[in-house]
DNA sequence: TATAATTAATGACCCCTGGTCATAGTATCT
DNA sequence: AGATACTATGACCAGGGGTCATTAATTATA
């Protein structure tokens, strides 16, 4: 049973490949402006081939965002374990959700286009649903910090964690795509410097977080 | 010089007609799937005509833009002129934003659309410049209601009022944005009604800015 | 009124790109 | 060595955004 085990591994490499290759692409040109046959060329490949590994375009494009968010929450899960205080994880998070956004625009950008995108129920193969379920579990990891606050008396405890962890991350989300995509416009128009509103987020939060 | 301004005139109910067939048919279809001979059918013109009133399918796109956000900026000048406390009108527009995005989902979802959409600034040409200063129109709103909440002392003083609006601006935008595209699944995977989330972004908010 | 000039509208056409499929190539099994 | 299964190919197709030479209609001019 050997070979159909190294075909196996032999194909998960391919796809990476693809994937790899597709990243280069997609982040370099954009993905509206990249083509298919600008990927096949990138992986060294036909592009009829990229349809053997991926459903289509946007499956290809989804994969790359799984890669983002699963980066995501790895710093989701260093930033709550290296404090004490729930209420401290939380901002932890936070702004580690924020170095993301900046160390890692180009995958954060990506993942706007997830959050933007209406997956149908109905599919379940494909990178949508791991896009989803990989949300979740990143999502899951501020539950439990905002949790955690509650437990240790950081944090008031007459706030439900899933529905404020929810808005947080919902709110948060939209913060940062206002900021990488309209960002210029506000230091522009409005002469702010875009990370204080990032701040001025962390002020309202923090004073109503507090029991 | 009657005949000139005829034509103009003319030129104008044309373009608003084709506004109008696009929406109809952008709403339906959705934009993606709708196409510009759709929009010609639609308008009772040639597929050509379109391209005499508008650079290209996004250009009409954010034409309809254009309109959601005039409805909105009404929507928050009504809610701030109809209180008397700072805090008040803040809540109100807050409050009108939800609704509007309720009652004109349509519109919202191809604001978000707008939202994500990064016009290059060498434009000075076509809607997209127009939905920028739409949209900027509607932000001050915001920001005098919150200046009007510092001055009548319902609002802490110690914030900015610009960052302030703006990051509300954002955080609302976020929530919404989520709650309008990952509804379902929140309600699926969480069990969590969406609306809540909007209850908690209106305690937490209410809690942030009390003096 | 006849003719020229300007403007508006048309739809056949181009071209790009996502996606497919019959064919060819390569490794594995018998 | 031949049969079988799996992988890869690239010519091809369809659909849609956008263009432009041509036509029709309106207005200015003689």
């Amino acid at each position: 049973m050997g070979i159909s085990e190294r075909r196996e591994r032999d194909k998960e490499r391919r796809r990476a490949e693809i994937i790899e290759a597709a990243e280069r692409v997609f982040f370099c040109k954009g993905v509206d402006n990249a083509t298919m046959d600008d990927v096949a060329e990138a992986a060294e490949l036909s592009k009829g081939t990229l349809y053997l590994y991926f459903k289509n375009k946007e499956d290809l494009y989804l994969a790359i965002i799984v890669r983002g968010i699963t980066i995501l929450q790895r710093a989701f899960e260093e930033a709550a374990k290296a404090r004490k205080k729930g209420i401290d994880k939380v901002a932890a998070i936070g702004r580690a959700y924020f170095d993301f956004c900046k160390t890692h625009a180009q995958y954060f950008s990506a993942m706007l286009y997830f959050e933007s995108y209406n997956l149908d129920p109905g599919a379940d193969s494909g990178y949508g649903v791991q896009c989803t379920n990989q949300t979740n579990r990143t999502f899951a990891i501020c539950e439990e910090a905002v949790q955690f606050g509650i437990d240790d008396g950081t944090i008031r405890p007459d706030i439900d964690p899933k529905k404020t962890a929810l808005t947080l991350y919902g709110l948060a989300t939209g913060l940062l795509q206002i900021i990488s995509i309209k960002g210029k416009l506000i230091r522009q128009d409005h002469h702010v410097n875009p990370d204080e509103l990032i701040d001025t987020f962390f002020d309202l939060i923090a004073k109503s977080l507090r029991p």
